[in-house]
DNA sequence: GTTGGTGTATTAATCGTATAGTACATGTAT
DNA sequence: ATACATGTACTATACGATTAATACACCAAC
């Protein structure tokens, strides 16, 4: 688990970001068992409050449930599971256009330059 | 002044993207005066404090100077200005990226979702 | 010299986040 | 039964960033 937190947004949150991309990349499946709130809290050092805090956050979006005092899981739905990879995908691309559309770039220099950015291995 | 702001990021930082989107568009050019603190704030309605902050954040980075109690003016060294654009690009990109590679999208449909996307009007 | 507009500096208040600490109910394993 | 791990809930605290409030020094214009 490889999780390096930047220090702008929420810890909970890049936790959820994390997790979602997991499941977008198919490295958590529908059903699959996850950490428990302190075993998550002890592996990023983080206080278990904040990882309860995104494993709530990720039981209000449906991404898993919890039964009883068992270990949470990946939710089985999987129109929802299927809708996270798109969901990521659309976000990163808005916030993309938005960021870039005030300025008036034309679209080929743009295209080009994620084209190259993309294979490029580093960072 | 068409300024929009987000809750996420401070807003002082908003108003200093402003100022180098309008930099990076042509709209403010080398040598030029621009609003002072209280009056941007009233424009903005924000904190004058909050003006100064943007201010005193651009004229660390170059982008504006001051002359004792003058108005600020746009620099005049075009080599920083014409950095500017090529910053916000490239941070954009950079960002997009990162976001992005995680998810191990395919370039082609990264770059057919772009191009759709910066085509259209709406958002 | 007084007024009003500059930029600047300092301090106070606000707010979200993260953390700490504790407690409780439930269920499993020994 | 006992011990332990699970999820959950609640309060309190600390901290940093942001914003607000205020005051000060400077200078031009009248």
């Amino acid at each position: 688990m490889d999780l390096s937190f930047n220090n702008r947004d929420p810890v909970y949150l890049q936790v959820v970001r994390y997790f979602k991309e997991q499941i977008a990349i198919g490295d958590l499946t529908a059903g699959q068992e996850i950490s428990s709130r302190r075993e998550l809290a002890g592996l990023l050092k983080i206080n278990p409050n904040t990882a309860q805090k995104a494993y709530k956050e990720m039981e209000e979006q449906g991404l898993i449930t919890t039964e009883r005092n068992f270990p949470s899981r990946i939710t089985t739905d999987e129109k929802i599971l299927n809708a996270v990879r798109e969901e990521l995908i659309l976000e990163a691309v808005s916030s993309f256009i938005a960021s870039v559309r005030p300025i008036k770039v034309p679209l080929d220099e743009l295209i080009k330059m994620v084209s190259e950015k993309y294979s490029q291995p580093g960072e």
